[in-house]
DNA sequence: CTACTAAATGGTCACGTGTCCAGAACTTTA
DNA sequence: TAAAGTTCTGGACACGTGACCATTTAGTAG
């Protein structure tokens, strides 16, 4: 393996003046810093990271923890971090936690054990690992969240206004005459510190508007329980007007069981949902979403990060929300009278 | 930072015998290791694996490069190479090249830096990297090509059956009785060495089917493009009866120019698309699509690419191909007569 | 109890880098 | 030309580990 010293040698150089060459060619004579240039040229030569991590205490390299990356909400994130964090010369480690706790701890232990110098955090549900993070950054690794936050948290994070977009949409559908309507999230979501679990029952509160004891149940965050919970929610007595995904992984499922009721978007029901994938636009009709500016989240999660490292003030903590986007395409219409 | 001299002096014993207890532990004396262990558990203590990459020459890392993140195929099979490499103890760098090979380049050198074990490479088009690539494998790197491979590629390759695949999609719908029949494809196949673009017109060929010039047309992979070039392909005076996408990514675009143009699928055209993403079945009606085994396709990649770094044999060149399998739901049908 | 073998444990070194300090080579000023 | 800066270059060391060899301890046979 080629080394500086290898280059040091090729330039009649000493190996600090040649690295010089890389890290503060400043301070380098023009000839100097040629010399040097050709030879790292010549012989191709690519510097060790894992050497300068060792001596470094850190590997230049960010783990990203994301719940699922087959969704394209994390795919979308992962990639934009991935572009951002590459920019600033660091790499990017990837792993998903499926929402367990446990799988996430594995991990975490393995970012750990590669000393990623940052980490963003898409916590499964629980606070299973907090304790473990915080040891983690005890240990010199800044850490902040993203999309989610566990209670208790003393790191940063990148949020979406959640609150403010569940009202966004009620009040949407509230305005459009639907009273009854029905959600898509998580079981006991105040367990579980989901704000958009959370804020639902509160917004419909505010608004006046009943919510059955039949409307609250939760579905995991999956297509398939998304499916049966709504199944089960439009075969009710009183079904809802109105359906309000939490998620654009939960949408698939719900738009699934509708379809397959053979009921009508919107004339027999609404349908509005979080997270604009590529097939929202595509189906017939089209639906209304709540675009969350992923890009704009994954940008400044990585800056947030590094420009920490970079400046060696592990301590700051930055707490960002983003704005969502309602985007109407007529999935959403007024409640047909009840006879 | 917990070493494993902390652990060695909190447990009584040298720093080789700690270290034992994570490597040979079936070296040490029961007590000793039982001892070793409570001290681990006690610090915390997490080998820094930046220091044994040093030593060894390598990071237990893995690295992927793939074409776009965000592209289910991709996403899907990020998430099983990452699964793979986990539990044999590797971790899992990502990087995509936007099918472009300056991109490509540094993101490679990127890997290079981090020095990698093995790396997992859907290449850009092109062969601009082929020979830093070569260079890598001669440093100690694996190398295996998923995908796609480069002409003249010494490295191993897990491929899709691609020209079987496109046969049998081209024979499927021939068999409905269409005879003009376009595909979606890269430009200039040939040059591109993309092996569904070069099989298509080889396909209609052997079939005896007519394959004008006005359908000899690529587009870029984007969903832009064959977007673009759908609605084109339609305009013509004598337009295809049938589209065939060699992506689901270019699907995307297809569909929506489909529907633009208020045609029916499949009494005015019928459409056979390459992936199964999660909207083709959503969508009225849901595709027939050709399913790429991407599951079995990432384990085997993680597997080979593993496998050959412990068995410490670099040398070996592992080729496999996967079969693809079609899925009629009922976007393809015969095709209406002609007044 | 001794001599020998096997099992268990310990010590040393190098991997390639970044950091810190020392030294050499040039510039400026008097 | 010498002294005092200033700019540029070089040397030494430590980071934590894995590989290898050396040493101690336990076990067995005579």
């Amino acid at each position: 393996m080629t080394t500086i010293h290898d280059v040091a040698k090729r330039a009649g150089v000493s190996a600090t003046t040649a690295k010089r060459a890389i890290n503060e060619p400043q301070l380098l004579t023009k000839t100097t810093l040629e010399r040097v240039l050709e030879a790292i040229e010549a012989l191709n030569y690519e510097p060790d990271r894992t050497a300068g991590a060792l001596r470094r205490g850190h590997s230049q390299t960010i783990g990203l923890m994301v719940g699922n990356i087959i969704e394209p909400f994390f795919a979308q994130l992962t990639r934009t971090v991935a572009k951002a964090v590459h920019a600033r010369g660091y790499a990017l480690i990837v792993a998903d936690n499926e929402y367990d706790s446990t799988l996430e701890l594995e991990n975490l232990r393995m970012f750990h054990g590669h000393r990623v110098s940052g980490l963003i955090v898409r916590s499964a549900f629980g606070s299973g690992n907090l304790e473990y993070l915080k040891r983690l950054f005890e240990q010199g690794t800044y850490i902040l969240e993203i999309d989610h936050f566990l209670a208790g948290s003393p790191f940063g994070h990148v949020l979406l206004e959640n609150a403010e977009c569940v009202q966004m949409g009620v009040r949407y559908l509230h305005e459009l005459g639907h009273k009854r309507i029905a959600a898509l999230t998580v079981f006991d979501a105040e367990k579980l510190q989901d704000e958009r679990g959370k804020a639902f029952p509160n917004v419909m509160k505010s608004l006046g508007l009943h919510l059955p004891k039949a409307y609250q149940r939760g579905a995991t965050l999956s297509e398939e329980g998304a499916y049966n919970l709504t199944l089960e929610l439009l075969r009710l007595p009183e079904p809802p007007t109105a359906i309000f995904s939490m998620t654009g992984n939960e949408a698939a499922g719900a738009f699934r069981a509708i379809r397959e009721l053979k009921l009508r978007i919107p004339e027999d029901v609404s349908f509005l949902t979080f997270d604009d994938y590529s097939w929202t636009s595509l189906v017939d009709p089209p639906l209304d979403v709540i675009i969350q500016p992923i890009e704009d989240m994954g940008l400044a999660a990585a800056k947030i990060v590094i420009d920490a490292i970079q400046s060696r003030d592990l301590k700051k903590v930055v707490r960002k929300r983003f704005p969502g986007t309602l985007i109407r395409r007529g999935s959403c219409a007024s409640p047909k009278k009840k006879k």
